[in-house]
DNA sequence: GCATAGTTCAAACGGTCGTTTGAATCAGAG
DNA sequence: CTCTGATTCAAACGACCGTTTGAACTATGC
């Protein structure tokens, strides 16, 4: 017979990260999922386990990429010493909207789906995300910390976690309901990145608490 | 018999917005709503028609004291005029947050709900929730753009969503997913507000596009 | 008291859910 | 070819889903 060029196991996890980017954890089923994959039912527990299983192998396969990739950024900035706010806010981002802008349709469905998958209502699959991405969290706030002497450490904090989510709101494009709209626009334009650690570092730099 | 101090289409509402809330609209069961109602399953379509026209019964009852305080204000802004883009956006967000701060346990379930279903993953749902808070949408945004003349009005509406996915991400509290953590710690010091407006007066101020 | 409209109730509807089963099919080694 | 382990398959499992039904109950006006 001919060879596929993906595995089962490969098209579930393309699969599923699309579905699971587009209707959330809860709002897609098994079904659904196989059946777009051309794949049997029982393939998901074969392969995986379970429905929440196959979910944390997508989680895993899609952050590997961005957490590989900031924490190469993480280290080069700490190599050169004293990095600033603005380094390491660009450090965190990109990495996350590179996905959308620079790998195509692809790259897109797996931005929405890690965008979507960190602020799902269930706080079960919440935890889920943050335990994939909290390894590199803590160095970056300690580096935030250092680059913002004059702001206190839960002022620091308090503007990492809208960092956090203001980069899965726009990773998840639930920004963006009209096609054609604001957002669409600028992310058209490529200057989605720019726009937002612009807007990050201004906000870092002197709308934190001291 | 005993007069109930909230009648049965009241404790559907109340039960379904803490729910909601919780779980999103997917995650949460008639039965699950109906059972801690102390209500009949028939109920919910004998006094709403269906899931989704309860939900959008509780939407539109949990926002409308937040529109009517945020046109009330932009009112008031518009009689004195020229307000300040800190006066704009003070008069969105605190309306969002005095929910949590100021209306005890209750109020904070509404946020919640409100933020939840502002960012749910059905695009259906964020529409729904869309649709109850876009009158007063462009009016904010032809105030912004006259209080920022500097930055391009495509730069406006950037500022615009991300100020909006903030309140909500901050009223559904999936920032903080653990309690006593640094987000709690700034919403116990009845803080939050300011924080986050501080964040986005000087995002809107020097982090736009011109 | 009796009719009437409003509300609640237990029960069931068809459908979909995630998961499991056990046989069928496959590829590779001996 | 035969054997073996990996993979796929149709089918079914019990559970839960949103919704509907029609009878029972409640309160109010006559």
């Amino acid at each position: 017979m001919e060879t596929p060029v993906e595995s089962t196991r490969e098209r579930l996890l393309n699969i599923a990260e699309q579905r699971f980017g587009e209707g959330g954890y809860e709002g897609t089923s098994l079904r659904a999922i196989t059946v777009a994959a051309a794949a049997n039912i029982a393939a998901v527990n074969y392969h995986f386990g379970s429905k929440e299983a196959l979910l944390r192998a997508a989680v895993a396969r899609a952050m590997a990429p961005v957490n590989t990739e900031r924490r190469r950024r993480l280290d080069q900035l700490e190599a050169r010493g004293a990095p600033t706010a603005e380094d390491l806010i660009r450090a965190f981002v990109e990495p996350g909207l590179d996905l959308v802008l620079r790998r195509g349709e692809r790259g897109a469905v797996v931005a929405r789906f890690i965008g979507r998958i960190a602020f799902d209502p269930s706080q079960r699959i919440r935890e889920l995300y943050a335990a994939e991405s909290d390894p590199i969290e803590s160095r970056y706030l300690a580096a935030l910390r250092a680059a913002l002497p004059h702001a206190a450490p839960e002022a620091v904090a308090f503007g990492y976690v809208n960092m956090l989510g203001l980069l899965a709101l726009h990773q998840s494009q639930a920004l963006t309901p009209a096609p054609g709209g604001a957002d669409a626009e600028v992310a058209d334009t490529g200057k989605l990145a720019e726009n937002l650690i612009a807007f990050l570092v201004a906000a870092f730099d002197r709308g934190l608490r001291s």
